[in-house]
DNA sequence: GTTAGCACTCTCGACTTTAGAGTGCTAACG
DNA sequence: CGTTAGCACTCTAAAGTCGAGAGTGCTAAC
């Protein structure tokens, strides 16, 4: 649909306004990219792009930036060529995962603090989690004389702890016994095969069923956990983000609580890298900013999603090789401990 | 130090600075504050002020700021007066504290919202912390085959979890039967008692009680929890940070982990709200701001750290008031947890 | 010690000017 | 027909100008 030479200067503009962040004019075309054509002709050209909004200009006699649709295209011709960050690099990261310890809450933070650095943006990561979780292990703690600690173990390593309140005094033995007997009950099970395990139960044992009921199914309700965000401070100081106003509605939208139910979910729709580019976001005060995320994990079993926001004047091929790789390497690290390295 | 009438001057200009956000002239003060004096008297005090140093003026002709010296004089005599916040407002915050779930982390996280509101600026809250933690319940529970999942419940029911990893292959009855027998050796004790407890232990236990201590060490060598910060949207409406310039610093302080483990402690020195302002703080990014901080918990025995931290112009009375009352409102549910009703 | 009066100072916004970057158009060229 | 050189035109951004307004400092009188 787009002439090849006339795409590729549509790359060049986006890709020189990435860098330099002020509108690009024909003469800085030709002088850092000869084409063997004049600055003429690369006019005709970025008019014609112009037309076809591919480009706006701030004012009529001005340089050249790209609009959503300018970006979305230059995009696709980044994602295409598919480059990868550099070994030596990749090494690096791979063994400051390993080194750390070995927790998910460890890892997801980690991932958080290099994706940001790498891609000098905000990152954000949420940790783990399964699509439907399943108990490992299951532990009643008296705490007071009518009040039990529920502490439960997921597959995926998590915990989970609930406060169970009793009508009776309840001994710590008596909760040891029904742990034991709950545990072995439970034991592998997602919460519909909880619901439908139909065994005799006494009215203690059944609240607290009720209880480990309840905690699965709010558990499973999120399809992602809360996110680790972090690199507010790369993205200060960049141009768009000098005047407060601006950085408001982001910073609005990342402490907000439900971003994560509402933002994230309908965004990662399969494998792959999304990039969702200005107004494309639902959301108004995402105007002037892109998104690249992923999901990781195992398919079908555990996921967690990965991304990076900034300004549609973003590194998009760094910040797509970087959130690929970061979200491989979490795939990796959480296959290996949830399913263990034999079934690698 | 400060004749009567001239220390109220001073207190009127820092306070209608502090609502007006611009430099405060003597009519202004004589309009809106009639002390029966004329502009002129004014005018001498503020002269006399600003030779002392309380107050500065940003041009020669105009209107007076507070210097950070006038800001401490206005909180010493903030302080002394204790306002505290409406009846209604804390029934209103008790209730909200009351109908959410009853877990440490939803606790701070509350707050740390809460006083985000209240006070229209950052604020921070640490998750309360056992000052020398204590060993409620241990479990083991087999994760791969020469791997296990050590669970630690500590005394004011937080979780802690640490993969142990063995030289030969153990089975899960075998970690049951060292779980139970280590968490009745164990039950109450500190580190340090831990330490000092010298039973026959196998080499397996004896492997499980280094990781057991190595975790509570870890623990206990943090004197505070990872705070939870909210209310950075306030701040960015507020004129002192329309410019990125000033944002950064504070973000990126606010970003960097370490801060807890340096800024609080130095900060909270003893009961009662601590204020430092301006380039009191030791951090040089700081100096534009002010924390109000105070301690929570039960003395000795549980704590975490509370505060608000927004530009030197910020609205004392009101933080101090709300710092004062959500501490003492996350004191007695921590102390009804951590200690049970019954020792209230 | 307090006050009225007044000249003086300084900022802030609006306006003007100017250099420079960049385009749009036209006419010529292969 | 696509490409190019040349040139007038447009628009911005930075620097300079100006006037209104706010606020002080000083002095002399109370």
């Amino acid at each position: 649909m787009l002439a090849e030479r006339t795409g590729n200067i549509l790359n060049i503009v986006v890709g020189e306004y990435i860098s330099m962040a002020r509108p690009v004019g024909s003469e800085a075309i030709v002088e850092r990219h000869g084409l063997g054509v004049s600055s003429a002709t690369i006019r005709n050209e970025v008019a014609r792009l112009e037309e076809e909004g591919y480009i706006t200009r701030p004012h009529i006699s001005g340089g050249a930036i790209p609009s959503d649709k300018g970006y979305r295209h230059y995009v696709e011709s980044v994602v295409r060529e598919a480059e990868e960050i550099p070994l030596d690099e990749q090494r690096m990261l791979s063994h400051l995962f390993h080194q750390v310890e070995q927790e998910l809450s460890e890892w997801t933070r980690l991932a958080a603090s290099l994706l940001a650095r790498m891609v000098c943006n905000v990152a954000i990561v949420t940790s783990p989690k399964a699509v439907a979780c399943r108990i490992k292990h299951l532990e009643l703690v008296a705490f007071q004389e009518s009040l039990a600690l529920l502490i439960l173990l997921l597959q995926e390593a998590r915990l989970k702890q609930q406060l169970v309140a009793f009508d009776e005094v309840v001994t710590q033995e008596e909760l040891s016994a029904i742990s034991g007997k709950l545990g072995a009950l439970f034991h592998g099970l997602t919460v519909a095969q909880l619901l439908a395990q139909d065994a005799g139960l006494s009215p203690i044992e059944q609240h607290i069923k009720n209880a480990v009921v309840q905690v699965m199914a709010d558990e499973d309700r999120r399809r992602y956990e809360e996110p680790y965000i972090e690199g507010l401070r790369h993205i200060l100081t960049q141009p768009e983000f000098t005047h407060a106003q601006n950085i408001l509605c982001l910073v609005e939208m990342l402490e907000s609580r439900d971003m994560v139910r509402s933002l994230l979910p309908e965004m990662v729709v399969d494998g792959g890298v999304r990039i969702v580019i200005g107004a494309e976001n639902r959301e108004g005060a995402m105007k002037g900013c892109s998104m690249v995320v992923t999901q990781y994990g195992v398919p079908g079993e555990v996921n967690g999603a990965l991304g990076v926001i900034g300004p549609t004047r973003m590194p998009y091929g760094r910040a797509i090789s970087s959130v690929r790789y970061v979200g491989s390497l979490l795939s990796e690290l959480v296959a290996e401990l949830y399913i263990g390295p034999e079934r690698q």
